[in-house]
DNA sequence: AGCTCTTCCTGAAAGC
DNA sequence: TGCTTTCAGGAAGAGC
C-alpha cells in the first residue's frame, strides 16, 4: 500500500515526465473517489503542468494559471473565480491500490483504470485503482494552505523538537499517533511498525509515556526507515509499482511487517501481530516490551508478503 | 480526547 | 473441485 516512500517514488518518476506538459483533455470512468468529477473536465484542459510534489501521501500536480490564448474551451460565466484563474493543484491520494503513471495510448489499458489525462506530447497520464480507496481533488492555489493545515508535518522532515511536541501533547497510543495524518503526515502501517521495531517501542505504548530517549530513538528510526525505503523505491507488497511500472524492493528489508510467526532479526523471539488502533501491528515481544496493561486479543492468521 | 465499529471496494485466500 | 465467506486496509464518520 502506498505510504510516504512509495508516493515519493511515484512523484520522482512523474517529475521526469510531467512538468512542461499541457493537459489537453480528461476522460473519466468511475468517479466515486473524485471530490468533484465535473471540475476536472472543466478546469484542467489547456493547463500546463509546472511541478509535481508530495504532500504526505498526496501527490500534488501543480498547474499554471490559464493563459487565455491557449485556452481551448470557453469557461462559463459564473465560474468561481479562485478556480478560474491562478494556479490549480490536482491532488491525488493513491489509497490502497491506486497507481498514477504516464503511458502511451498504444499500451493496453489495465482493468480498473478510471482516469485518463491526455497530454500534449501524445502520452496520457492514467489513474488506476482497483479498490477505489484513493481520492482525487482539485484545489485552487488559495485553498492549498488550508488543505495543508489539516495535516501534520511531513514524517520525513519533522524536527526532533516538533516530533516530541506532538507526542507529549496527546495521550493516544504511539501507533495510532504515527498513523494519524493530522499529527504527522506520510506514515502508514508498514513504516510505523518498522520504525517502532527499530526504536524498540511497543506499538500500544501511550505516546505521553515515552521517555525523551525513546522519543529521540523513534524520531531517528522513522527517518532512517523512510530514507532507506525511498532509496529502494518503496515496498511492493500487493501490487505497488512506481511511475514506470517497476516494483520497489524495500519489502526485502522488512523486519516485522508481514513476519508474524517468524523470528526477530535482532533477538530471535517470534514476531507477533496484534490489533492496535484498528490496525494490524507487528512487533517483537522481547525487543518491544508490552506496556503494563496487556492489549487485546492477538489475532492469529498468517499474513502474506 | 480517543477508542471501537462501520463503510467504502476488490481480489486473494481460507473454509467447507 | 468449486462455491461461499472472510479479510486486508486509509480515511472519514458515528457513537460511546
Amino acid at each position: 500500500m502506498p505510504e510516504l516512500p512509495e508516493v515519493e517514488t511515484v512523484v520522482r518518476g512523474l517529475r521526469s515526465a510531467l512538468p512542461g506538459r499541457r493537459i489537453l483533455s480528461v476522460r473519466l470512468g468511475k468517479t466515486d473517489f473524485i471530490d468533484d468529477p465535473a471540475a476536472l473536465g472543466k478546469h484542467l484542459p489547456g493547463r500546463r503542468i509546472v511541478a509535481v510534489e508530495r504532500i504526505g501521501k498526496f501527490i500534488r500536480v501543480e498547474l499554471a494559471p490559464e493563459n487565455g490564448a491557449a485556452h481551448p474551451a470557453p469557461s462559463s460565466a459564473h465560474e468561481p473565480t479562485e478556480a478560474g484563474d491562478g494556479r490549480l493543484h490536482l491532488l491525488v491520494h493513491l489509497g490502497m491500490t491506486g497507481r498514477l503513471a504516464v503511458r502511451s495510448p498504444q499500451e493496453p489499458v489495465v482493468p480498473h483504470t478510471h482516469g485518463f489525462f491526455d497530454l500534449d506530447d501524445g502520452n496520457e497520464l492514467r489513474y488506476t485503482d482497483i479498490r477505489r480507496f484513493g481520492r482525487i481533488l482539485l484545489v485552487p492555489a488559495a485553498g492549498l494552505p488550508e488543505f495543508q493545515s489539516r495535516l501534520g508535518e511531513d514524517a520525513l522532515f519533522v524536527s526532533a523538537r516538533e516530533f516530541s511536541r506532538q507526542l507529549a501533547r496527546r495521550r493516544a497510543r504511539i501507533k495510532a499517533l504515527l498513523l494519524d495524518q493530522k499529527s504527522l503526515r506520510g506514515m502508514g502501517n508498514i513504516y510505523a511498525d518498522e520504525s517502532l521495531w527499530r526504536a524498540r517501542i511497543h506499538p500500544a505504548r501511550l505516546a505521553a509515556n515515552l521517555s525523551a530517549e525513546e522519543v529521540a530513538r523513534l524520531h531517528q528510526a522513522m527517518r532512517q526507515v523512510l530514507r532507506a525505503a525511498i532509496r529502494l523505491g518503496g515496498s511492493s507488497i500487493s501490487d505497488f509499482l512506481d511511475a514506470e511500472g517497476k516494483p520497489g524492493s524495500y519489502q526485502m528489508r522488512h523486519r516485522v511487517y508481514g513476519r508474524e510467526g517468524e523470528k526477530c532479526f535482532r533477538c530471535g523471539a517470534v514476531i507477533k501481530r496484534i490489533i492496535v488502533a484498528g490496525r494490524s501491528s507487528h512487533f517483537c515481544p522481547r525487543c518491544q516490551p508490552t506496556p503494563r496493561l496487556p492489549r487485546k486479543r492477538a489475532r492469529t492468521r498468517q499474513s502474506k508478503k
